[in-house]
RNA sequence: CGCGGGGUGGAGCAGUCCGGUAGCUCGUCGGGCUCAUAACCCGAAGGUCGUAGGUUCAAAUCCUGCCCCCGCAACCA
């Protein structure tokens, strides 16, 4: 029987580093390798990258370097992120690789030898001060779409791919394999939008740019994208190379991770290519879905990239795997956001799972100074336990095996709650006071302990270092009692336990305090011309809409009376005036756009109105804790909304 | 009629393929407990499942029209 399971990644392109988006990919690909792992399979899992084009190039130039540094400064940049976030691949690929390049180059020839290259013409729009070619759709009003000066259209020599002649194949195998294309939805997408239309030859190779693999047969030739970079899940195990093991014994692959937005390359090219090297395809590409930040794509040119590294440093690489793996559901779209993720790491880490194993062992402690030893091992049929953990183990299994992370990690959440649930029903602090009840009070640390060892082993693939911790607190010492089929069977746990306090291993967040600064961390990877200069954006919808508020809308607003105890501009802003504003109880900045018709003297001593309650937000780098009130009227003139009287800063307005 | 995805209690989602008491997490309110990371446990409120029709004994689920949101359209996970 074939035991092997090989798992990959898209190779990540080198233009840039990488953001979460990647992250989740790979985070996602690691839990599957790590559980197939457990459960005995012989895993190969490539990652990787992909490193050549007129991109790299340029950008090596901007940076003064070659292209080669570049790619190389990007590479040791992904491998520490990757070793950050726990990632246990065992083949990370780069295009610049020898075994690569060498097998490229052979690719190209027997597809040209065979027939299935030729050489054409390409014809298309091009942007000369950007060096790069674009479809007519994607031009802007007959310009280039990057820097908008008018795209000329030019003929390049190119060779081709005769991707027209597989469509028939490849439809076939789509109908033939239901799974191939998953999920379902992806697949009517990839035949309703691309096969069904049909497929034109493909370009395969450029004149415009040198760093890549050149043609052997054509030197002023480099092999484009297509058939460089999606050839690495086979280069990488040695295809066409003198020792091709590796790929003899793990092609073709289980399943290819690729995120939806490249589903058509890896389900029609790719697929297309290997049909017409008379190589097995593989046996399935999974399309995930995003991480859609505050409701937008997540992407290098918006601005809204989330800096991987940060959020590790700041929660640790367990929790946000878990967060990835946990929140959505792995085919569609899932948000990301700050209060998502802490909400998360509250509500399920902190308080289900590290309070459960934080109560056990305090309790062990306290009520058996540490150490127990039982004279029997229970069964854990009171309660139900034994039959819920046998349950949590299938439903895991059943869940990993269709890549529904947040159903495997919702199963075994369930066994934590029903734990802490337990505690509750069993009172071992009521069992603690009478002496005649010791036995029973070490049953139930016992059933705690024995099922804190079965979360352990199953939160593995996801928390690659949470398990270790709990074993070291628990003093479970044994490879066989972390093995996978051991957490099927209740009672493994020697009858002698201990148990030792540590650190909360995974400590409550302050999720107020914590937001704000999360935001500044997104602000440090903001473009510069972000300039959120207007605190009236931070408006909530409600009160923008005319006639649908009702009075709970307007009371989520909370305003107070402010004293301006002091005020200046802010540097750098014509526009912007930062202010000390004393609430009574505290005293807030406040940055608001009012320079063109107050001077900072001005200002001082007024009592104005303060939405107390809106997220904090930086303008100009300086942060902003509220917003004042103003009127403005048609011409854009603008008046501080002051109190009639005198009345006591901090007071409360509605 | 370019293609695809989505619209489910305050928020985020599952359920839709194979019609049959609308489920989960967070939040809110009330109660319990005190071993524990102000954590844990119980209970409650809150949804005519975007909209208008149709099929059916029965529709979130099937069919048709419409409205709204998002994505893709030849290398952004």
């Amino acid at each position: 029987m074939d035991n092997t399971f090989y798992i990959t990644t898209p190779i990540y392109y080198a233009n840039d580093k990488l953001h979460i988006g990647h992250s989740y990919t790979t985070v996602a690909a690691d839990a599957i390798a790590r559980y197939k792992k457990l459960r005995g399979y012989d895993v190969k899992f490539l990652t990787g990258m992909d490193e050549h084009g007129r991109k790299v190039e340029g950008k090596a130039e901007e940076a003064g370097k070659t292209p080669q540094e570049y790619v190389d400064g990007i590479a040791s940049w992904i491998k520490e992120l990757w070793a950050a976030f726990n990632i246990d691949y065992d083949i990370f690929i780069r295009t610049t690789d020898e075994i690569h390049i060498k097998a490229v180059r052979k690719i190209f020839k027997k597809l040209y030898d065979q027939g299935d290259i030729y050489k054409g013409a390409y014809e298309g729009w091009y942007c000369t001060p950007c060096e790069t070619f674009f479809t007519e759709r994607q031009l802007v009003d007959g310009n280039c779409p990057d820097c908008g000066r008018p795209a000329e259209k030019i003929k390049e020599e190119a060779y081709f791919f005769r991707l027209s002649k597989y469509q028939e194949r490849l439809s076939e195998h789509i109908r033939l394999h239901p799974d191939f294309i998953s999920p379902r939805s992806r697949q009517n997408e990839m035949i309703n939008n691309f096969i069904k239309p049909g497929l034109e030859d493909l370009c395969v190779s450029r004149t415009s740019f040198t760093w890549g693999i050149p043609v052997d047969f054509d030197p002023g030739h480099v092999v484009y994208v297509w058939i460089d970079a999606l050839s690495n899940y086979i280069t990488a195990l040695g295809f066409m190379s003198e020792d091709d093991g590796l790929y003899k014994k793990y092609w073709p692959a289980d399943v290819q991770l690729v995120g939806k937005e490249i589903v058509r390359f890896h389900t029609i090219i790719w697929p297309a290519l290997l049909i017409a090297l008379n190589e097995p395809l593989p046996k399935q590409v999974f399309g995930h879905g995003w991480l859609i930040i505050d409701g937008a794509k997540m992407s290098k040119s918006k601005g809204n990239v989330i800096d991987p590294h940060i959020l590790i440093r700041r929660y640790g690489v367990d929790a946000i795997r878990y967060f990835l793996l946990r929140e959505v559901a792995f085919g569609g779209d899932g948000n990301f956001t700050g209060e998502a993720l802490l909400t998360r790491i509250n509500a399920d880490l902190a308080n289900d799972l590290g309070n459960l194993l934080s109560r056990t062992v305090g309790m062990i402690e306290k009520y058996f100074n540490g150490r127990l030893e039982l004279d029997h091992v229970p069964d854990g049929s009171a309660y139900g336990i034994a039959e819920l953990v046998q349950e949590t183990v299938t439903r895991v299994e059943t869940a990993m095996d269709q890549f529904m992370f947040n159903d495997a990690l919702a199963a075994i959440w369930t066994l934590i709650r029903r734990m802490n649930k337990y505690t509750d029903e069993t009172r071992p602090w009521v069992l603690a006071k009478e002496p005649a009840q010791t036995g029973k009070l070490a049953e139930v640390m016992y059933t705690l302990a024995e099922t804190l060892r079965v979360i352990a082993v199953l939160i593995e693939p996801f928390m690659p270092d949470t398990p270790e911790q709990i074993r070291e607190q628990l003093n479970i010492s044994g490879a066989e009692l972390g093995e996978w089929e051991s957490a099927r069977q209740f009672g493994l746990l020697p009858k002698r336990i201990s148990a030792a306090k540590g650190a909360a291993i995974f400590p409550r967040i302050d999720i107020k305090k914590e937001l704000a600064d999360l935001e500044a961390g997104k602000t440090v990877s903001e473009p510069q011309t972000t300039e959120k200069t207007d605190a009236y954006k931070e408006q909530p919808e409600a009160v923008k809409e005319r006639g649908d508020a009702d009075i709970a809308d307007f009371a989520k607003i909370k305003l107070k009376v402010g004293l301006i105890e002091a005020c200046e501009k802010v540097e750098g802003s014509d526009k912007l005036l930062k202010s000390r504003v004393s609430l009574g109880s505290e005293t807030r900045q406040i940055i608001s756009g009012i320079a063109k018709w107050y001077k900072p003297e001005d200002m001082l001593g007024r009592r104005v109105i303060v939405v107390t309650n809106l997220k904090p937000i930086k303008l100009k780098g300086v942060w902003s804790e509220g917003m004042l009130l103003a009127a403005s009227d048609g011409a854009g003139n603008l008046n501080l909304v002051t109190v009639d009287g005198d009345i006591a800063e901090g007071s409360e307005v509605s």
